[in-house]
DNA sequence: ATGAAAGCGCTAACAC
DNA sequence: GTGTTAGCGCTTTCAT
């Protein structure tokens, strides 16, 4: 067995109490003690043993995270970004998958919930209607969105009593719509009218209807027909025959995709070259998140772009935020045998996005218009 | 408070040590005590502790990981792959970031040791001489190397005693020399004399000058003059006047660049376009990762492809064998008041690398040779 | 300033 | 099959 605080204090002849002190508030010892003691420590290699004083505290300062995948960058940097954040403020990371499967959601949870982490930072496939939330607010354990961006305060007023826990919710994004719409906007602007989405499975992510409804808001604000939008599996188009179809139609052909991501975007870009498309002599390409490689590209990937390391670290600090503010509220609430109310209440951060323009975007063809 | 294995007995009419033993093996209580316990646990919505658990148990089924970024998708994947696998074998993963600083290796290393992870995997600057390394190997924690390859058996005997404790240690790796001699073997073949190899810092990772290794190999191999590799910062070029220099000079311009990593490669594209030179026309580019995005760019990245989430795979299975290796030997070494060998003895996986062919290299032009 | 002791949640002997 | 008890490493009253 690696040394305790028994070990340290019988060398250095003192009470474990009189380590522990020196540990935690080191003023409260003598100068001669301290010292003893730190040569002890010192002598034996010994090192706190951070479970023997959660399990004392009743607090890990872990926070766990369950995001989608580390395949798709955006949640890599936002990882990057959350970890960037809880060390600086001296907190570790329990790190999850989901693989997209809302089932993995709940076990990941679960798992975290054994560790007993003070909060979880999570990326879902629906907000929405979503167990695993409910999970998290039935347990009292703080915990914030990333990505997943919940409905507006007032909008929940006028829903149904449900919609009133999601209220008190937490989370991290951009305003999916209004970017959305501003890309698509930006298409409109350039000429464009045949305007086809392009989008990941609605059901994997509710971020991909939310863009949907700003491509629906910037069609309709133009008094252009919208389309229905294609809805993708894994990034790859090769098998969808009928987008195929159409695509090598080029009367009916779109002028413009508009991507719910960047692995799409960049996919169909692909796929269009295959196709013997050019992009954006033939067809211009726009797509969401703003994945640093877009940038290295040629032609240069027009995306939306989130800031996603920026929302991993607002996400930690305001779940650290809430941790830390139901310390007290916990303690007080044990007096009056009462449970206390760590639910972060609603705090919706919205982070700017920026449109990235590249070369993957053109005027459409005069013969197209 | 949350509801502890207490409360449980307590509700169930049982003693405490009942309930740990239907969570633990369920066969060894009666039908009807199991029944009142499970139901107990459900309404009161018991969750066991894993913290008590693990004091108890001394071990914690958390493995730790260190690598530089999640910023460069290689080490994004391999994350990816390690939390698969320990999803799989039920473990969980504790994760931190270097951000390349050698000084926050022992920093990260130290927390986990704090939290008693049971083993670590890392990437880190210089697997050579590295003080986290003898730090984990000095309180006996099982660890493994990901991406830092050891250098075999045979080279450690011929060496002096301190290479003595490296023939111990496991690495996952691909043979970075042989993957980067096959790749600058491959550009020879097509025609190419003048090949210079482009670098991430030495410092910053031993892969890099194993590589740089490889390409020496290759270049003698064909009885060319090897170049000094250019060592570029944060991967990109613009600073490197000198560089820009050479490459504005059509008769001693290099006709191919063997970059070490994609990253760098994408920048170094990016870079010559702005230059105005085109891939690979008047320059080829091969890279080294074989990151995904390389895939659907035009021209696609040709690059030496490491199998990075099967990387992390294995690196996570083995440190798991030596974890529950190391566990009876723990207990028979603690009868006899001797130090346990949980080290990984001498496990170097080298996984097959394969050549991504692709646009970004051709033959020179007939001028250039 | 320091020590003694209780207890966080859990498991594993050891009784019965 | 079940209960009693000790103890994992630590913090924290409460004494002194």
């Amino acid at each position: 067995m690696r040394p305790s605080i028994k070990q340290v204090a019988h060398l250095a002849g003192v009470s474990i109490a009189t380590v522990s002190r020196l540990l935690n508030k080191p003023g409260s010892v003598s100068a001669e003690t301290a010292e003893k003691i730190h040569r002890s420590i010192a002598e034996l290699g010994f090192r706190p043993n951070f479970t023997g004083r959660n399990l004392r505290a009743g607090n890990s300062r872990t926070v766990g995270v369950v995001v989608p995948t580390l395949s798709n960058t955006v949640f890599a940097q936002c990882l990057q970004g959350i970890e960037l954040a809880a060390r600086a403020l001296d907190y570790s990371v329990m790190f999850t998958t989901t693989e997209y499967l809302p089932e993995d959601e709940s076990a990941a949870v679960e798992l975290l919930l054994g560790h007993r982490v003070d909060g979880v930072i999570l990326t879902v496939a629906d907000a929405g209607a979503n167990a695993t939330l409910d999970l998290l607010e039935r347990e009292r354990i703080p915990f914030v969105l990333a990505y997943n961006q919940l409905a507006d305060a007032a909008a929940d007023a006028a829903a149904d009593a449900d919609a009133e826990a999601a209220t008190h919710r937490a989370s991290v994004s951009v305003d999916n719509r209004a970017a959305a719409c501003d890309a698509v906007s930006h298409l409109i602007g350039l000429g464009h009218r045949r305007i086809q989405m392009l989008s990941g499975r609605f059901n994997a992510s509710d971020r991909a209807m939310q863009r949907y409804c700003g491509y629906l808001d910037a069609m309709q604000a133009a008094g252009l027909a919208p389309l229905p939008a294609i809805e993708v599996e894994r990034h790859t188009l090769t098998a969808a025959t009928d987008y195929q179809q159409m695509m090598a139609d080029p009367l009916h052909r779109p002028t413009a995709l508009f991507c719910s991501n960047d692995l799409l975007a960049l996919s169909a870009m692909r796929d269009l070259r295959a196709l013997g498309l050019q992009v954006p002599e033939d067809i211009s390409v726009m797509g969401f998140d703003g994945i640093p490689v877009g940038a290295l590209m040629q032609p240069v990937l027009a995306s939306v772009v989130q800031p996603s390391e920026q929302i991993g670290d607002v996400a930690l600090r305001t779940l650290v935020d809430a941790i830390e503010r139901a310390l007290p509220a916990a303690a007080a609430a044990a007096a009056v045998e009462e449970a206390p109310v760590p639910v972060i209440a609603g705090v919706r951060h919205i982070l700017p996005h920026t449109l990235r323009e590249g070369g993957s975007v053109a005027p459409p063809a005069p013969a197209s218009c």
